[in-house]
DNA sequence: CGCCCTGTAGAACGGTCGTTCTGCCTTGCC
DNA sequence: GGCAAGGCAGAACGACCGTTCTACAGGGCG
């Protein structure tokens, strides 16, 4: 009776494995790390571990898919409140700021993944462009409700600091980088919304 | 009476594992090719390779020292065409965007190694690092001779925008990619040379 | 000539990879 | 009570990892 994706009690163990993996997966890179190390630090046993997934692959494609939903919650919830676009923009904004400077931020895990599955076809390479797709358009749809013409080149221009702010994050100091991200994102957004007054 | 790191003749079988190092490291990535398979690419045999290279990581870090000194090379000629400060800017910009453009482009080499290599104390983080410094110092230097009080932020915004573009360059549209880049970055120039006219 | 260096060729090392297997013990539902 | 499902424990698989080894062939230089 056991449910399929959709089941709400998604069993203890394989929540653990699920943990466990983020942690590591994005702390030390996917091809670097063995199974074996992930189910000793999940305590769960090999077999446990082939029971929830086929294989190595599948648990990161969840681990992806976890970080992807947890992006997406925190967009949805800037939107939800409802402000008008250019402060929504900020918040997402700001949102991604303080993920840089929280503790045990290693950059992106969608870039850092894509970076170790260069292959196009691949599930996990796949997997981070439709990540990155639907962020590109929900910058897009913000952008285009503060002015149409322009919306595009300004969402590509915001995901481009984006992703310079997160890949530098843990490689340059996190205070200057953030500050250099906001500033950059806040005269985007005025060049932006100077094109059509309100 | 072999010569030290600074002989001119780097011994063919040398070049030859070093030229594929570079191949397929960019292309798929460090930790998911094994030394067999760069071995047996070169034409070369497993004593030949380690009596050149310690190592594994050893060729890896050969590999990024030659992206380096290459990517060096290019700004400098940049440099060294004595143009003022900003077309010099503008000239390296059209050379990274000329980099995104190219065939077989997979992103920056020293961004991709770092999601590989996440110890800050690995010789391997180490010298993404340093060559990042080298970067930002070079844009820096560049920016001040243009306007001195705000070059800092500036430089590190052209270098924000250049990892944007160089992570985002091989999943996206790479035409898109580079007019955004071009564009935040003559932005970028523009005001920056408005604080200080001529 | 003799020696060292560079190269080829191929076997072999211990270790780890991802994966599969056989058991046994609990828990909860029919 | 019975029985399937989920979890634990641990052995074992073949394949590949990075690395080391022996043995031999050519070539330049003292």
């Amino acid at each position: 009776m056991a449910g399929s994706e959709t089941d709400i009690r998604p069993s203890e163990a394989r929540q653990r494995l699920l943990d466990t993996a983020t942690r590591i997966f994005y702390g030390e890179g996917i091809h670097s790390v063995g199974v074996d190390r992930i189910i000793s630090e999940a305590k769960v046993t090999r077999a446990t571990f082939y029971r929830h997934f086929p294989g190595k692959e599948n648990l990161v494609l969840a681990y992806l898919q976890a970080a992807d939903q947890a992006i997406r919650g925190q967009v949805d919830t800037a939107i939800a409140a409802g402000l008008p676009a250019p402060d929504t923009l900020r918040a997402v904004a700001e949102s991604i700021a303080q993920g840089i400077q929280s503790a045990g931020f290693r950059g992106c895990a969608f870039l850092n993944a894509v970076a170790e599955y260069p292959d196009p076809d691949h599930p996990v390479h796949q997997a981070v462009l439709t990540h990155r797709q639907w962020f590109l358009d929900t910058i897009n749809t913000l952008m285009a409700s503060i002015e149409k013409t322009e919306a595009e080149p300004a969402a590509q221009h915001f995901v481009m600091l984006r992703d310079g702010a997160m890949a530098a994050g843990c490689l340059f100091d996190r205070v200057l980088i953030c500050e250099t991200f906001l500033r950059g994102v806040e005269g985007l957004i005025r060049t932006h919304a100077a094109r059509q007054p309100a």
